[in-house]
Formats: C-alpha cells, structure tokens, sequence
DNA sequence: TCTCCTTTGCGAACAGTGTTAGCAAAGGCT
DNA sequence: AGCCTTTGCTAACACTGTTCGCAAAGGAGA
C-alpha cells in the first residue's frame, strides 16, 4: 500500500494466493447496488454480500469507504463517449452535458457524492477532452475551468431535479407544509406561480446549458455565434 | 408530534416541565457546532455535549438527525438580508448571491448537505423575495424555477471551491497523481493550463453569477429594463 | 402546603456502521 | 514436497442514530 493515492497503486503483485476479486469487481459490485439502492444504503457489508463475501474482505482491494467511492465516480466517467471535437465549442460542450445527464441518471447516487473526489484516470480523461474542445476560445484558462466547474455541478443539479421519487415522504411534508402556508397570503408571488410549470427540465436542459455557456464563455472576439468554426475545419 | 412536518409543529404546550432547551437553543448549538467541526462530525452527542447535556435528549425537540439539518439550513436562510427590489432584477439577483456566498462561506457545512432539505420560513421568505424580484420579468416560472436552483446550485460550488481546506490529504493525492501522470504527455492540454489561473474565483463570482443569469434569463421579448452590463463598480 | 399530572431530562440499551487484527487457506516458486 | 507471499474470513472495537423506561420538575386544584 505504497502509494498514497489508489490510482497508483498496483493491482496485484501476481505472487501468492491469486485473488479471486479484483478492484474492478469490487468497484463494478459497489456500483450496481448503488444503482438500486442509493449510496446511502451503500455499506461495505452489502457490496461484500454482492460478491458473496464478508464485509471486511473489501480491504483487500480498498483502503477506505471513501476510496471506493472515488473508483465508482471514475467508473462512471468512463462511461463519457468521446468524439473528435467538431470545430463548434458550445454544440460539443451541450453534446457532453446532456450525456453527463444521461450518466447521472443511470447512476442518480452521484448526485450524492459530497466531497469532490478524488479524479482518476477517466475524469482526467474527459477533463482533457474539454479543454481540447475549448483550446481556441479566447477565454482564460481559469475561466474554461470556472465553465466546466459550473457543468458539472448544473448536471448533478438537474440529475437531482429530475429524480422523480428522491423521498417520498420528504416530499409529502414539503407539499402538507406549503399546502399549509401559502394560503396564508404572506407569499403573494409563490402563490402566483404556475403549478404546471415547476416540473419539466428535461427538454429545456440543453437550453439552459446552452445559455450558461454563452454567458460564461462569450466569445467576444469577433463573432458571438454559437457555433466557432476556428482553425482546422 | 401531530405534523409530520417540523415547521407546524408545536414547540412547547406550556404545561408540565418547562423544557431546559428549545428548538432554536438546539438548532444553535449544532450551528455552532458544525461550523467548527463540519456536518459529517456533528453527532447528536457532540450537539447534546454543546449543551451539557445528553444524546437521547435532543430527541424532546427534534424527529432526527436530517429534522435538525432542516432546521439549520433554514436557520442560515434566515441570515439574507432582503432589501426592496430597485427595478434592475440582475443587480438585485448578483447581490444576493453574493450575500449567499458569504453565508454559506459563514457555514461551510451547508455545502456538505446533500439531499434537499425541507424549506421551512426562512427559505420560503427568500424564495418569494426572488420570485418578486423578477416578477416583471418576460420568462416564465418554469425558467424562473429554474434559474434560482442553478443560482443555489452555483453558490455552493464556489463555496466547496473556495474552500482552501477541504481535506489535505485528499488534495495532496490528488496533486500526487497529477504530478505523476500529466508528465506522461497524455493530457497535452491540461499540461499546458496556466498553474496561477486555477484559483481566484473569489473576485470573479460576481461575473460569473452574471453571466450565467443573462444566459439563462434574456430580456429579449419586452421593454425590460436593463442593468449594468459588465464589471459594475 | 400537598397532591395529581403533564412534560421534560437522562442514562442504558439496540441495531447497524466503518475499520482493524489474527489466523486459516490457496496458489507459485525452488 | 516445502516454503512464502498474498488473500479471505471471522471476531472484535469504537462509534453512530434512535428508542425506552424511569426519575425529576414545575403548574393547577384542593
């Protein structure tokens, strides 16, 4: 256990009793019960169970609980498609959003993550991708980072929006105390609002990602299209 | 404990023993307690210690442990200090995210909560104060919902970001691993970032927050008054 | 003042958590 | 075969949120 950081760390030294998991076994295990489960309900004695082993077996391949998570993060940036940047910033920076979207909402128990993990290969990966896609924009560097920042944190927002059932009965308070308090006539503005219209980001997300951008990253240089065509296209 | 939602519950019938600690002397304590140490070491013994007392009594003014961070995040809503709208809905807006920022570098620990709390009065006061606002605002509620849970969503992003001390051992992995593998050559991108511009979103976040509510809600289809456009003194 | 009666405070206990230590098992090497 | 390294597993530890039963503390009525 040299290495401070697992992403250093050899896998296994091929001497001795083989293993019979893997720390992608592990990762891939504790991923899938977090897909049905949350990652509240996470324990290391259920990812064991998922495996048909003991609870503190995992330590074999983890040091921590909060290891294991940083490996599902990374596993789940992995599933980030990559294409060859098209020339228009803002149509691939939308294109990667909405398939973050897409991977937030086969994995909703990253919108739980807390802390910022620990990135690994595969968010270096996309991280990577992003400042490829954004190497002729004007801006600054920490201003692409601010963007990107501002990405993936309106990803994991709109994943949680969007999930339909996050408590139930959270919720039902929620809507018993509004439902108690509004009538009283101090919220004059909430009580105006359209109760239709509290509930469908789904279509308007790249919109709304669109219009972040732009307004984060304005290409003030010349033309304030959407689309730059720069340099080799 | 008739409702099931803390806001319409009772806090003291006034008959029988007069309670040593009320809901707001709890709420306090944790406060205080998580702005030292943080939310994932605020235990309900550590809250009952901040009082003198024990763990099980806190359970005479609150449900659970997720009750009393309800309780909190809408007791640091109540730090907002609301002035009247002046007309020009961005500056109003870019204020009092400002303000939120502040407050929530006051309370480190709102960053760290995760799943949506149940907003009690405090929250719903700034709610309404942002939907009044941008009541003659074109846009629609929908974008209007949405814009103000990007706004949230942002104020604790550039908390978590500004935060300098997250966890060292977690930042010193993280540069061991970049200090490792971007020397590989594989990310020529991210080599080549400008090191000094990773961190200074302090002055910025005004422009941001900017940038981001002039993407998300444009003026474009009345005759609505406009703010200053750029870097306002 | 002396009871009732309601409500609170408190300690012990319960199930469950992440994590660790010690020991048995399982293969590769000579 | 025998050694040796590495792995798997069980039991245990400290700690968590939460519940339960009982003692304590005041107000209302006599």
């Amino acid at each position: 256990m040299s290495p401070e950081v697992v992403w250093l760390r050899a896998t296994s030294s091929g001497v001795g009793r083989p293993p019979r998991h893997t720390r992608e076994t592990v990762t891939l295990a504790a991923v899938h019960a977090a897909d049905r489960d949350g990652l509240a309900a996470l324990t290391m004695r259920s990812v064991a169970a998922e495996l048909g082993t003991g609870g503190g077996s995992l330590y074999r391949h983890v040091t921590s609980r909060e290891e294991l998570i940083d490996l599902m993060v990374d596993h789940a940036a992995g599933e980030y498609v990559l294409h060859e940047p098209t020339g228009h910033w803002l149509d691939d920076l939308v294109a990667l959003a909405v398939q973050g979207l897409e991977i937030h909402r086969r994995h909703l128990w990253l919108t739980e993550v807390v802390t910022a993990p620990v990135v690994g290969p595969h968010g270096l990966r996309v991280s990577e991708h992003v400042m490829a896609v954004l190497a002729e924009h004007p801006a600054h560097d920490g201003q692409k980072l601010v963007a990107y920042a501002v990405l993936n944190s309106l990803i994991s927002s709109f994943a949680r929006a969007m999930d339909s059932a996050p408590d139930p009965e959270r919720a039902q308070a929620q809507a018993a105390y509004l439902a108690e308090v509004i009538p009283r006539g101090d919220h004059p503005h909430l009580a105006r609002l359209d109760p239709g219209s509290t509930r469908q980001p789904d279509d308007v997300f790249p919109d709304v990602i669109r219009g972040v951008l732009r307004g984060l990253l304005p290409s003030h240089a010349g033309n304030f299209r959407h689309s730059t065509p720069h340099g080799s296209g």
